[in-house]
RNA sequence: GCCGAAGUAGCUCAGGGGCAGAGCAAUUCCAUGGUAAGGAAUAGGCCGUGGGUUCGAUUCCCACCUUCGGCUCCA
C-alpha cells in the first residue's frame, strides 16, 4: 500500500501507538455503558483507530447510535484520569481463556494464537488480551486530540460469513491543533466530491426509472467524455491503435470459450433466454475482442496489432458498493488488446507503462497515485487459470517490463486476475477510498481458449499473447475522479463551457450576440448570461460553475470591437480585441492545460 | 448482499396526527447596471413507493425502493 498518510511531527510508531492506546480506552468506556457488550478487536489505523464489538448480548438497551458518540468520548475523557501506565504481561492459555470466559471471540483469538505466546495490557482498571504496540502512559493521550467519527458495520474477522459486529470509529492525533487541521481537511474534501460537484456543475445524474449504478449524462457531463474520449482515440492512434467496434450482447458459449462464465457469472447480468441460446450483458470486452482477432489468419507482419475499442460493459455489482461514478453498473472503458507475439510482450507491455506516464504525469497531472503490481496465489490453484509454467513466463515478464519502465510499483499476492497477473493504477478518492484507475493485464490464458495463432516466419503456428490494457480505466469511473483531481474547475480543453459571454445592460444585447455566434463558429463551447440582471450577479454565476473565461459586454466593448476577459480564479485581465481573445483560447485548448 | 442512517419544491433544508414552509433557482414586471447575489410579484408538492393503525397519516407502525457511512466484494 502507499503511504497517502501525512507525515506528522511524531514518529509513526508512536502515533501508532497512541491510537491503539485509544482503541483500549474506547473499549474501556463503552463497557462502562454498555456491560453486556462483547468486545472484540480494536487496531489503529490510518487517522486514527476503532473498535469492533457485539452489542446482541446487551439486553437492557439497544447499541449505541450515531448521538452516543458525544457520551462514549465524554466517558474515555473521564476515564483517562484513572490509568496510567500501560503494563504489558505474558499470560498462559489456561489463564486467559479463564479471564474472557464469557466472550467467545477472544477466547477464537486464544485458541488461534495461544501457541505463539499471549499477552494482556493494563491500564488503570483496565486488562485487555492484546499483542502490544501501546504508548508508555495514558497520560501522553490528549484529551481534546481524538474524537469519535462513526459508527458502521463490520462482519467479524472480515468474513460475510461471521456475524456482524458494530464498529466505532475514531481519529486522533498528537495535538489537537493536528486534528482541527485534519477535520478541517475532511470538510475540505467534502466540498471537492465528485457527487456533490456533478450535481452542482450539472454533470451527471442518478434516475430512480433507469437503476441505480447507471449514471445518466447531461449535456455538460457530455462534453467532459466526448473530449476525453476524443482526445484519447487521436492518442492511441499515434500511439500505433487502430479501433474497432462490438455489441453490447453475446451468446453464453463467447463467455465460456473466454472462461469468464465459471468465474464472473454472479456479477453478469441475469442471460436473457431466446430461441437458440442464451445472450448475457457483457461484463468486459475482451472475449469480443479476441472473438473478431479469430475472424481469420494473422501473420507475425500484422503484429503487433493493438485493436482499441470504447466498450460499455455492464457488471452486476452489489447493492452496498455503489458510489457516485466510482462504483457503477454500467460504464465504459477505455479498452484496448494488444495481440502479439512472445517477443514482442515486454516492449508493448513498456510502452503501455509509458502511455499512462503520458495521461497521468504529463496531461492531467495526475501525482497521487501507485502501480499495484497483481500476482497470482501459487496456493490457491482454483483461482486462477492455466499452468504454473505459463504463470511464471506471465509474471516475469510483467515484472521486468514495469521495472524497465521505471514507475514504481508494490506487489500484490494473490490479486492477479484468473487470467494472468496484472498493473493496476490505483488511485484515492477525495473520501479516502482508493480505487483502480487502470488495469493492465498480461494474458497467455485466454488467447490460447479462444484458439489464436499467428504464422511465423517459418510458415509455422505460434500462440498469440494479448495485453489487456485501459489507461483511461472508464468514463465514468476517470471523470469522478477527474471531477475531484480539479475540484470541478476544468481545462480549458475539457471544461463544458469555455467561455461565459455577459452583456452588462440591453445596450448590448446585438453585438453580445455577434460575439457569441463568432466564438461558436469558432469552435469554441459559449454559453450566453443574458439575464436581466447585474454583471455581478452574471458573474458570480459563471464563477460558481467553474467557467474558465467571462467575457464581458459593456458599452466600451461595443465600441471598440473588444471583449473585457475575465480569468476564472484570477478576475479581470481587462480588454482585448475579439480576434486577438479567439486566438488565445484556441492556443490555450490545443496545448490542454 | 450485510449492519446503521436518511429520503419534504429543480437545489439546500426547516417542520410536524387536522389548509405544506424558507432561502436559492425558474417565470413576469420594475430598475439598465462595469467584475462574486438590485427590487417586487407569480408559479412550483402523491412530503420516495405500497400496505397498516386512526374519524383523519406527509407525520405513528411494517415492508419495499433509492441514497449516504461502513463491512464484504471488485474481471
Amino acid at each position: 500500500m502507499a503511504d497517502f498518510a501525512k507525515i506528522t511531527g511524531m514518529d509513526k510508531e508512536k502515533l501508532q501507538n497512541l491510537r491503539h492506546s485509544l482503541a483500549h480506552l474506547l473499549a474501556a468506556a463503552v463497557l462502562e455503558i454498555w456491560p453486556h457488550a462483547k468486545r472484540t478487536i480494536g487496531p489503529a489505523v490510518e487517522n486514527g483507530f476503532y473498535y469492533d464489538f457485539d452489542f446482541s448480548t446487551e439486553k437492557h438497551q439497544s447499541g449505541p447510535k450515531n448521538e452516543d458518540l458525544h457520551l462514549i468520548e465524554e466517558k474515555m475523557r473521564e476515564m483517562i484520569n484513572g490509568w496510567d501506565k500501560f503494563e504489558k504481561e505474558d499470560i498462559s492459555v489456561k489463564d486467559a481463556k479463564k479471564m474472557f470466559s464469557d466472550n467467545p471471540y477472544k477466547l477464537e483469538l486464544i485458541e488461534e494464537y495461544g501457541d505463539q505466546g499471549l499477552s494482556i495490557v493494563k491500564s488503570g482498571e483496565f486488562i485487555d488480551l492484546c499483542r502490544g504496540g501501546h504508548i508508555e502512559s495514558a497520560r501522553d493521550i490528549k484529551p481534546n486530540a481524538f474524537k469519535l467519527t462513526h459508527i458502521a458495520g463490520a462482519y467479524w474477522r472480515g468474513s460475510e460469513k461471521n456475524k456482524m459486529l458494530t464498529r466505532i470509529y475514531g481519529v486522533a492525533f498528537e495535538t489537537k491543533k493536528e486534528l482541527d487541521e485534519y477535520l478541517w481537511q475532511q470538510e475540505e474534501a467534502k466540498k471537492r466530491d465528485h457527487r456533490k460537484l456533478g450535481q452542482e456543475l450539472d454533470l451527471f445524474f442518478f434516475s430512480d426509472l433507469v437503476g441505480p449504478g447507471l449514471p445518466l449524462w447531461t449535456v455538460k457531463g457530455t462534453v467532459i467524455r466526448d473530449e476525453l474520449e476524443k482526445f484519447a482515440k487521436e492518442t492511441e492512434a499515434k500511439w500505433g491503435y487502430q479501433r474497432v467496434a462490438t455489441p453490447h450482447i453475446a451468446k453464453s458459449q463467447l463467455f465460456e470459450t473466454s472462461g469468464h462464465l465459471p468465474y464472473y457469472k454472479d456479477d453478469m447480468y441475469p442471460g436473457m433466454e431466446l430461441d437458440d441460446a442464451t445472450y448475457y450483458l457483457k461484463a468486459m470486452n475482451c472475449p469480443m475482442t479476441m472473438a473478431l482477432f479469430s475472424q481469420k489468419p494473422h501473420s507475425y507482419r500484422e503484429l503487433p496489432l493493438r485493436l482499441a475499442e470504447y466498450g460499455t460493459v455492464y457488471r452486476y455489482e452489489r447493492s452496498g458498493v455503489l458510489s457516485g461514478l466510482l462504483r457503477v453498473r454500467g460504464f465504459t472503458q477505455n479498452d484496448a488488446h494488444i495481440f502479439c507475439t512472445e517477443d514482442q510482450l515486454e516492449n508493448e507491455f513498456v510502452q503501455v507503462m509509458k502511455l499512462h506516464e503520458y495521461y497521468y504525469r504529463d496531461v492531467f497531472g495526475i501525482k497521487d497515485y501507485y502501480v499495484r503490481l497483481s500476482l497470482r496465489d501459487k496456493s490457491k490453484k482454483d483461482k486462477f487459470g492455466g499452468n504454473d509454467e505459463i504463470w511464471d513466463k506471465a509474471e516475469s515478464v510483467i515484472q521486468s517490463a514495469i521495472k524497465k519502465s521505471g514507475i514504481p510499483f508494490q506487489e500484490a499476492i494473490g490479486e492477479a486476475s484468473f487470467y494472468g497477473p496484472k498493473a493496476d493504477f490505483q488511485i484515492k478518492s477525495v473520501i479516502d477510498r482508493e480505487e483502480t484507475a487502470s488495469t493492465n493485464q498480461i494474458d497467455f490464458i485466454m488467447p490460447a481458449r479462444f484458439g489464436l495463432k499467428y504464422t511465423g516466419a517459418n510458415g509455422k503456428e505460434h500462440p498469440i499473447v494479448v495485453i489487456h490494457r485501459a489507461p483511461l480505466g472508464s468514463h465514468e469511473r476517470f471523470i469522478g475522479f477527474l471531477i475531484e483531481h480539479y475540484a470541478g474547475a476544468f481545462p480549458l480543453w475539457l471544461s463544458p463551457v469555455q467561455v461565459a459571454v455577459a452583456n452588462i445592460t440591453d445596450e448590448q444585447l446585438g453585438y453580445a450576440g455577434e460575439i457569441v455566434e463568432k466564438l461558436r463558429a469558432e469552435g469554441i463551447r459559449v454559453e450566453w448570461y443574458n439575464q436581466n440582471e447585474t454583471i455581478g450577479k452574471k458573474i458570480r454565476e459563471a464563477e460558481l460553475q467553474k467557467v474558465p473565461y467571462i467575457a464581458v459586454i459593456g458599452e466600451k466593448e461595443t465600441k471598440a470591437v473588444s471583449v473585457a476577459v475575465r480569468q476564472r480564479g484570477e478576475g479581470d485581465k481587462g480588454a482585448m480585441k475579439l480576434e486577438k481573445f479567439i486566438e488565445k483560447i484556441k492556443k490555450e485548448i490545443k496545448v490542454k492545460n
